[in-house]
DNA sequence: TACGTTCTTAATCATATGCTCAAACCACTC
DNA sequence: GAGTGGTTTGAGCATATGATTAAGAACGTA
């Protein structure tokens, strides 16, 4: 009894290690097995079939980064501290591998019949997680009625997305890293925008700009 | 000799059909094979590996879509144009499947030893492309000196292959062009800041319904 | 201890893939 | 017409995968 959540666990676990690591091709039952010093008959016998493991192990990787945001979120309370977060947040699911895995399994989904809508399922209330911490980011500042938060969370996730492609392509986070430095350093003209005075509210304004 | 010539080309065909619609897990040489109406021992024969065909295809991709940009590239001359073309370009690539045979490219290198630097051979002069039409656009600009040309290619570039991989998985591309769509009513107001160029005027009105 | 349930292991099957190879085929020259 | 070089074909090999299964081990309980 103990050892089936155990050795549950330890599968899970490798799953989510040979994701990170190694990409989807590579997520096979024995190879996860291998990882987790078991046998490739369990997966089966845990999880029904290696995608539903797989699914699992999304579910485990999301699970912790949803309590991870909802912890970060606490102390947000502006759009320029939201832009802070996000770069931070960016910055360690590219050194952890959990952005590889987000790719991995919405990539693999295009090759796998039925795991689309599994993933797409996992992946949309992130999207819209990011959409209401951005909603209440923006909380009664001029632009809240213009723009649209889904719009914009909409591209965020897939600017996450594609920027872990291209590091993962060319092996260099530099420039994703720098993009999203380049965003903090923007973060507090967007604050000035977005929270100032009622004056900048004009169409005809040129907006303020800053020299970093 | 016309024959050889001929199966190649048949086969590059299949493989970027292939790819644009099944994807690069399905990218087999039976199944570019089947699709060519074509035998499978013709992949290795006319091109050493499999892998080697899928370069091809993507190279033949690459070489269209090089020529068509540097054809619309010709009637751009400003920032808000180049928006503009770059929104319609997007939207051909979603309809064709370009951006999907990119995508599955780049996500397939990572379980494809060897392939990564390839590929990134590939799409990197894609990237400087897009950071040489930016950094055309911006002209005389009094940005030009402020912004990083290649920084914002590099963040298109993700946020074009990141829109295709959410499109591919929700199987709804609405978000994505909606997104592009809002680029180009911007793309006025960008003018307006950037160049001072007698384009486009008031930023209050509604967006153009052109049909190219 | 003996029993039944749960869990684990390794062998096994059916299928698919990259790739090779020998034979057949075809267009062309002498 | 026979030969020649390039091209095509289908079978075959080694390997890998998802999934099944029967036999065995571990555990709780009577």
């Amino acid at each position: 009894m103990a050892r089936s959540s155990d050795t549950r666990q330890r599968l899970v676990d490798a799953a989510v290690d040979v994701l990170r690591h190694e990409g989807f091709a590579a997520a096979t039952a024995r190879n996860i097995a291998a990882h987790a010093d078991s046998n490739q008959g369990l997966v089966f016998y845990h999880f029904g079939s290696v995608v539903d493991l797989l699914l699992a192990a999304l579910d485990e990787v999301s699970a912790q980064r949803r309590q991870r945001y909802e912890e970060a979120l606490a102390g947000v309370h502006a759009p320029a501290e939201l832009v802070d977060l996000a770069a931070r947040v960016f910055r360690e699911d590219l050194d952890t591998g959990d952005a590889a895995l987000l790719v991995e399994m919405i990539a693999g989904a295009t090759s796998t019949p039925g795991l689309g809508a599994e993933v797409k399922a996992r992946v949309v209330p992130w999207t819209q997680f990011a959409a209401a911490a951005l909603k209440s980011a923006l909380g009664t500042s001029p632009l809240a009625g213009v723009v649209d938060p889904d719009e914009i969370a909409h591209a965020v996730v897939a600017l996450y997305l594609g920027l872990e492609l291209l590091s993962h392509l060319d092996g260099d986070r530099g420039p994703a890293l720098a993009l999203f430095e380049r965003g903090r350093q923007l973060a507090p003209l967007a604050g000035l925008i977005l929270g100032g005075s009622p004056a900048s509210a004009g169409t005809s304004n040129p907006p303020n700009k800053e020299d970093p």
